[in-house]
DNA sequence: ACAATCTTTTGACAAAAGTCAAAATCGACT
DNA sequence: AGTCGATTTTGACTTTTGTCAAAAGATTGT
């Protein structure tokens, strides 16, 4: 979501809400293969992705890297667990590709729930869209066989498909780097 | 959690703030095999379970039941997408066993948001700790086998075992039910 | 341009999980 | 206690997915 449209609307934000929301964001810049957020770190921004690409990984018992999820240009991106408990993050954030962000501070986040209330409203609409989402993922797991999910991915992630290593992919779909190879060959 | 006991040290709520909390909850009962919600209604309450057993379930396209949740005592039952967006449920919420909730109503929940503010915190909470618990679903389904799923089920639920059908269980951790069968079998 | 490194594909095989149908077991109800 | 229906197990078989290692193909930095 946009901040500057997306909310407006929906929100009924005042001029003087939008002010205070625009000085709250400052820019900032991740070239690929640099990070966002490092495992151990606690998340102290928000970020709202305008160009570039990240993902969200972590390292399970046998030290395979395990993607969790992708932020192409228009994601937020909040480590839900580290930033809103402040405690360090399991998971790294990595640019892809160069990225540029808008980002807010954890301090400044927290005086515009203050500043500008409907922020309260828009956080919680965003948790309940998390939620959908997770939902979401969970039903193909639970129904899907792995080339059902792989073709899922593609539907929804049309843009990603010539973005990202195909080793992303097939761990944020559940399955081997192999079986993903051999599932794309046929069909 | 219970909302006598868990609530008033980690929010300070005071005398009020529980009277005006307990007065909105009134006493439900479910029978064994009858419903708490229906695809389709829009869900009207959050109930806490007192006693007894309840199961989320949906049917995928191949009008296979899939269970997506259990509700034992001291569970919380919210149909977040539902309640919180006023749209009708994709789930049933049915009671497994004779069970007893305390439930409030919508319009209740909202009164209650403003008469005791600290249920905003309360809520935010509950709705981080929905995030984190589908988080470790998911990453359960990324990174583990059918035999490893079933484990950790065994780990984490051990009453559940002896209170439900195979078959929920099976839907629930995403494997056939003569599979799962085969699972227990060895060891 | 060309190593050096990373990704992806492929082969041969093994293990895991699904399918379908029948049998065994369990449970609820009269 | 006995029957009906639901649940669970089992057998025989197929399909899907994983594993390991090597080869082929890309990509990056100098």
């Amino acid at each position: 979501m946009n901040i500057t449209n997306w909310s407006i609307d929906k929100y009924g934000l005042t001029e003087e809400d939008i002010k205070h929301t625009m000085d709250s964001y400052v820019s900032q810049t991740i070239k690929a293969n640099n990070f966002f957020l490092k495992e151990g770190e606690i998340c102290n921004y928000i970020g709202y992705v305008t160009k570039g690409l990240l993902r969200s990984y972590f390292y399970d018992d046998q030290a395979n890297e395990i993607t969790t999820n992708f932020f192409p240009e228009g994601s937020l991106i909040i480590a839900m667990d580290s930033f809103n408990n402040r405690v360090p993050s399991k998971e790294f954030i990595e640019a892809i590709e160069d990225t540029e962000l808008s980002v807010v501070s954890y301090q400044r986040q927290m005086d515009l729930y203050k500043l500008v209330p409907a922020w309260n409203q828009i956080c919680k609409d965003l948790g309940d869209i998390k939620i959908h989402e997770m939902l979401k993922r969970n039903e193909s797991f639970q129904t899907l066989s792995a080339t059902e999910r792989y073709q899922k991915f593609c539907d929804e992630y049309p843009q990603l498909l010539q973005r990202v290593n195909l080793g992303y992919i097939a761990s944020y779909i559940g399955v081997d780097n192999a079986t993903l190879s051999r599932i794309r060959k046929k069909k």
